[in-house]
RNA sequence: CGGGGCGUAGCGCAGUCCGGUAGCGCACCUGCUUUGGGAGCAGGAUGUCGGAGGUUCGAAUCCUCUCGCCCCGACCA
């Protein structure tokens, strides 16, 4: 690179550290030593003078239950028709990272992602004979040469044509492939906001095995993935024997979350209560029907797999709630591979159609589950893993000059240490200042006004406890940078 | 898809029964004062009353049709 580029580049990283914005070295980027993703991060704009955060004061009369209200008034999305929602930055943001730890655990688990498309041609969804069995739920498109097309519900028959035309031999297997890609399902009665959409972002994904054995060996990845994948979200998402439903298929769990919102009758044994779903650490590769079968021995089941006359747990063991389904596990064998011919050659030269399983987790409705399960009266409680910023500042006096020089600069400094810190530097009320930041739920806050600024200390405030304590501005720098 | 409810300013609502120049609170704009839990004063802007048709001298209001959204149920990641 020419001598004279960089020393440009360099007026104008200047200039950006000067705004809080790291120094890029430009040769640390070339010998990939730095984060790019962090760049971009730091790229974007965290202060609320220029963030597009549309808060609501009061409650849309069309939103009903708590998390949906708390997404309009949050500035999180708007409805743009029955079901139908747009994502704004704060919602993004949540949307984004909760995608981000199911991929995560997904590739942990040995899962390849991909992307599927959206609309989908007739022709395969015929060939399952399924084109006529999904009824009116699934969105029908005809395109310019009125050819039929779908968007789809889901993605079992578009992923059997794509292995089906590229593996031939046992020896590709075994294969498991997600996405993340919204669906459409066009519900009688969308309801819930984002818990009960008719489009909703979702991960799913296939295995693909040569038997039996080796498709419960997958199914049994999955339900571990899925145990971590929630975990992780601070959730407690009990998994359930369910009902296969149109997937169709032999064994089946729902993971549902408890909460009074559900949507669903659930049962499960008392001692569910007090169990404690760790984000288990165990390898993929080893024997894992010993923790399958620890994990399902406590009873769990959906309303339609629950028969009060033989179920094992005694009456006052017994919990019924209502739950809400984040996530959903089927093997169904070779249910679509048959029909649709995918098939390998095994070990001893036979066709053989492939094992599969379904897995899905409900990424957009996640989002409203986690405000199901972590709010209070005065908004939204993020779980730091999922929490669209990691801390609020709060100037309380942008006007004056030391309370905006000491937000200023510890924005910088926190921005230059990668903290992903959502700054208030409006000029309005104390009071509408604290009420937006409780609203939108932060998991800590720094204050910084003029009483402190005097005693040189900031306080700092969690959102979840509510506990405060004031610290030197170091200390809470240190306090947000060294973890 | 059955049953119910609601569409009036960005949001929350009154006005509709009984037709007569479209209102209130918050938010928004301007100015001044304020500033540690949704500030005060003064001034200002904002509407095809969901849409179409009808009745009438005159319709947010009455009649007909229609669209949208929400709730309960059945259904569903």
């Amino acid at each position: 690179m020419p001598r004279r580029i960089p020393s440009a580049v360099s007026r104008v990283t200047d200039a950006a550290a000067a705004r809080g914005f790291p120094r890029f070295d430009l040769g640390q980027i070339r010998r990939g030593g730095l984060d790019c993703g962090r760049i971009a991060n730091c790229r974007a704009i965290m202060r609320l003078t220029q963030y597009f955060l549309p808060l609501l004061r009061e409650n849309p009369s069309e939103a009903q239950i708590v998390s949906h209200r708390l997404m309009l008034r949050a500035g999180m999305v708007r409805q743009s028709s029955a079901g139908i929602y747009s994502w704004l930055p704060l919602g993004l943001r949540v949307l984004n990272r909760v995608g981000q730890i199911v991929r995560e655990e997904q590739d942990r688990a040995g899962a390849q992602e991909i992307l599927m498309p959206t609309i989908q041609p007739a022709e395969l969804w015929r060939e399952s004979g399924r084109y006529d069995d999904y009824g009116k739920e699934m969105l029908r498109i005809r395109d310019r040469h009125e050819r039929d097309m779908l968007y789809g519900p889901t993605n079992e028959e578009q992923i059997t044509a794509i292995v089906r035309d590229a593996i031939r031999s046992y020896r590709d297997l075994p294969k498991n492939l997600y996405h993340i890609q919204w669906k459409f399902r066009d519900e009688v009665r969308p309801r819930f906001g984002v818990m009960r959409g008719r489009e909703f972002l979702m991960k799913d994904n296939y295995s693909f095995d040569l038997d039996a054995a080796a498709a419960k060996h997958a199914y049994n990845k999955m339900f571990l993935a899925y145990l971590r994948t929630f975990a992780r979200m601070g959730l407690k998402a009990i998994p359930m024997r369910a009902d296969t439903g149109p997937i169709g298929g032999d064994l089946s769990h729902e993971f549902q979350i408890l909460a009074e919102t559900g949507e669903s009758e659930v049962f499960c044994d008392r001692r569910w209560l007090d169990t404690d779903i760790l984000a288990a650490d165990v390898d993929y590769d080893s024997d894992l029907e010993p923790f399958f079968r620890h994990w399902t021995s406590l009873y769990a089941a959906t309303d339609e797999m629950h028969k009060p006359e033989n179920c094992p747990v005694p009456p006052e063991q017994l919990v019924s709630a209502r739950g809400i389904e984040v996530g959903h596990i089927f093997y169904f064998g070779a249910k679509y591979s048959k029909p649709m011919g995918a098939v390998v050659t095994g070990p001893n030269g036979d066709e053989v159609p492939l094992e599969m399983g379904s897995y899905g987790i409900g990424v957009s409705r996640l989002v409203g589950a986690l405000i199901e399960a972590n709010h209070d009266d005065a908004g939204i409680i993020w779980p730091d893993s999922v929490a669209p910023f990691r801390l609020g500042l709060i100037n309380l006096r942008p006007a004056d000059a030391k309370c905006r020089a000491a937000a200023d600069d510890l924005y910088a400094k926190l921005r230059r240490a990668g903290v992903e810190v959502l700054y208030d530097d409006r000029d309005d009320s104390p009071g509408a200042k604290f009420a937006a930041m409780d609203l939108i739920g932060l998991p800590d806050q720094l204050i910084i006004g003029p009483r402190g600024v005097a005693a040189g200390t900031i306080e700092c405030k969690n959102r979840r406890s509510g506990a405060r304590v004031d610290l030197s501005l170091d200390a809470a720098l240190t306090r947000f940078t060294s973890a």
